[in-house]
RNA sequence: GCCGAAGUAGCUCAGUGGUAGAGCAUCGCAUUCGUAAUGCGAGGGUCGCGGGUUCAAAUCCCGCCUUCGGCUCCA
């Protein structure tokens, strides 16, 4: 049995790793090609070393490349570097530079090669008896047999390196430590920790300083930051980790998302669906996601009686694991008879008697919908039946990856399931993608790209048959083309089960975050035995389409907030506007202003505390209230309102009338 | 989960063994003011939690929890 289902769609509604870095190794053609500054930045990882090495020579380096944002150095010494480190080791790289020390190439021979890592020369300043470069050994094996072997040196700094590099060490001075932090060689648990020490470095002094304020922006709309600042979510250590709570603000930020979404979906045809937040095991037994991705679940909820008679039993943990594990040997033969192979083994075969029943908290919604499709017969012509559903689902994220809104334990899906004939599902494809710019484009996101995967050729690392394989990727890549973006073909990324869509969608730092999916699926219709009665009046197979695409209403807030940088439109902020009086002989006017615009559904606030109408306005600013009304005696008289918003300005004074007008056409028009 | 760092008032932070501090926010009083901070006063903390060392612990030691930066993982 391999990994089944949803896998992929999971992968990429909750993924995002904005600096996606491959251990795999380059060949010297790739290596080649590096840029002029991945040669930079590499060339200043060798520097640090050599800094590293005047400072504590006993280090041991292993692996230092260039990467997305500057560069780093894995490494392994009795000293542990703290950050307190940084400016000794800068200021010693700092001379290096200054000697301006040529990189020189040189080939060896891999017996050469190999005496100078056990003599410690390579990756050391000089040799070191009795501290050989282990790391360096390791990786001259990793060399495959006829490439070409080669070092560079800088001063007395040996590396075992392909290169390139810069010419000398004098154009390694725009260079800055960012970071210390500790990593695997080669990303292997087991082979021990080793410390990183991470760096940037420009060919100039101003693009590193403009980096450096780039970063400074980027905290600044930092979701978590803004999150506490403009009081969107909380999470709460009783609560738990990885559990949102959306307090009242952004629980209006999330509503507006959702009707919004709610609206498009009604239009396409969808149809809404509720479905409860656990469902027994034997459903995820059926799926295939029970047992198998148990460690990526909450554990399951086992009944009450159950419990007490396997505790009367005197039954251990790993006798229940097996019980809650295991099938009846009627369970397993139907589901391999369905798929036509088999998919649970004798080993997981248990007398009826001894099993276990209980519940799984939903970590996906498709079971759910499934079994709604499957609660009533379907005709050709119902089909496709679209079940949308604002699904919530918990899965046990190690806690290391936990990260504010955007890698959580609990959250809720803009889920939707198509099941349809094999000749719509083109059609339906292109349908969710429309659905998916529609929404990109009424909030401005116009920076993604899209990512069609397919079956990898070479493999046989897919099910189904290749002739619905050609049509599915046939028709994800026409979809991707009518979308007007760029969009790559990447084959051997597809789920094993079908073709899939993917949005990358760039944040306004150039961050790069993976939310939705669109994904055909041949697999659970099987599973779970769905049919449809075809004009020929046979059962016929559907095929179901997974479509999340925002991923969660968690992650696509989170980008959102960090898109907008807390400045929601106002359609989305949480407060639209805020009356801002004078003095108090304008409150009766005020209030009925307040009246006025509260009767119409706008969200608004009266500020008339005593305080001056600087303060208030500095205070409706940094709290990111798109409209400011500023109310005096003049405006009382005249009954109008004196204008200002928040980006743009001062606006003037308008007559109520107008300003209501031109307000609820903004909101009603979802205007940026 | 692993490595490292951090956790002091609602928020941002100062305080290195000797009576817990500041600014902002909150509350009260005064002020009635025209586009980013009016003044004065008050309240507010089991210094993340639990142990230990000490005459004495926010401060030193140990364990745990949470957060952050990475790593690993991600159906």
């Amino acid at each position: 049995m391999t990994k089944i289902s949803c896998r992929k769609i999971r992968d990429m509604r909750q993924t995002a790793h904005p600096f996606p870095m491959s251990t795999e190794r380059k060949t010297l053609e790739e290596r080649a090609q590096m840029s002029d500054i991945e040669r930079l930045r590499h060339s200043c990882a060798h520097i640090m070393a050599t800094a590293i090495l005047r400072i504590w020579p006993d280090a041991q380096f292993a692996y230092g490349p260039p990467i997305e944002n500057g560069f780093y150095y894995d490494f392994q010494m009795a000293h542990r570097v703290t950050p307190d480190d940084f400016e000794k080791i800068e200021a010693e790289m700092k001379k290096i530079t200054k000697e301006n020390q040529k990189f020189e190439w040189k080939g060896i021979s891999r017996e050469e090669a190999k005496a100078m890592a056990e003599s410690g020369r390579l990756g050391g300043l000089s040799e070191r008896p009795g501290n050989p470069s282990v790391f360096k050994l390791d990786l001259i094996d990793k060399i495959p047999e006829g490439e070409q072997i080669s070092c560079f040196q800088n001063g007395d700094f040996i590396d075992l390196c392909a290169g390139p590099h810069v010419g000398y060490s004098g154009k390694c001075k725009n260079v800055k430590l960012t970071s210390v932090s500790s990593s695997f060689y080669l990303g292997d648990e087991s082979k021990g920790q080793l410390q990183r020490l991470y760096g940037t470095a420009f060919p100039s002094k101003e693009e590193l300083e403009a980096y450096f304020v780039n970063l400074e922006e980027a905290k600044k709309r930092d979701h978590r930051k803004l999150g506490k600042e403009l009081k969107l979510f909380h999470i709460d250590e009783d609560v738990g980790q990885g559990l949102i709570l959306w307090t009242p603000n952004g629980a209006v930020l999330r509503q507006e998302l959702q009707n919004f979404i709610g609206e498009e979906l009604r239009k396409q045809g969808y149809s809404q669906v509720f479905t409860p937040h656990i469902g027994k095991l034997a459903l995820y037994k059926t799926s295939g996601h029970f047992p198998y991705y148990k460690d990526a679940q909450f554990p399951a909820i086992i009944e009450q009686d159950q419990l007490e008679k396997i505790a009367h039993e005197g039954c251990g943990c790993a006798e229940m694991t097996a019980r809650l594990d295991a099938v009846s040997s009627q369970f397993a033969s139907q589901l391999n008879e369905r798929a036509g192979r088999e998919i649970i083994g004798q080993d997981r075969i248990m007398d009826p008697e001894k099993l276990l029943d209980g519940f799984l908290l939903k970590p996906m919604n498709c079971p759910h919908h499934i079994k709604i499709y499957g609660s009533q017969p379907h005709s050709y012509r119902d089909l496709p039946v679209r079940l949308a559903e604002f699904g919530t689902v918990y899965r046990w994220e190690q806690s290391g990856e936990l990260n504010g809104m955007t890698r959580v334990r609990g959250f809720t899906q803009d889920d939707a399931h198509l099941f349809c004939t094999e000749d719509q599902v083109a059609a339906e494809v292109l349908g969710c993608l429309s659905l998916v710019k529609i929404v990109l484009n009424t909030l401005g996101m116009t920076d993604y790209r899209v990512r069609v995967g397919l079956r990898d050729p070479d493999s046989s690392k897919f099910t189904g048959n290749p002739a619905q394989w050609d049509k599915a990727e046939a028709a994800c890549r026409e979809a991707a083309a009518t979308l007007g973006v760029p969009f790559t073909e990447e084959p051997g990324e597809a789920a094993f089960y079908g073709p899939k869509i993917d949005f990358v969608i760039k944040d306004v730092i150039g961050r790069e975050w993976q939310l939705g999916t669109v994904q055909v699926d041949y697999v659970l219709p099987v599973r779970f035995d769905l049919s449809y009665n075809g004009p020929d009046n046979k059962p016929h197979r559907p095929v179901m389409i997974h479509r999340a695409p925002f991923g969660s209403m968690e992650r696509f807030c989170g980008v959102l907030i960090e898109h907008f940088a807390g400045h929601f439109p106002t359609w989305l902020a949480p407060e639209q506007i805020r009356i801002l009086t004078i003095s108090e002989k304008v409150d009766a006017f005020a209030e009925e202003i307040f009246a006025q615009l509260k009767e119409v559904g706008l969200r608004v606030t009266l500020n008339n505390d005593a305080d001056k109408i600087g303060a208030k306005i500095r205070n409706a600013q940094l709290d990111k209230i798109p409209y400011m009304l500023v109310l005096g005696e003049k405006e009382a008289a005249a009954n109008s309102v004196a204008v200002r918003h928040s980006k743009r300005g001062d606006l003037g004074v308008k007559s109520v009338a107008d300003f209501l007008t031109e307000v609820t056409a903004e909101v009603k028009e979802r205007k940026l």
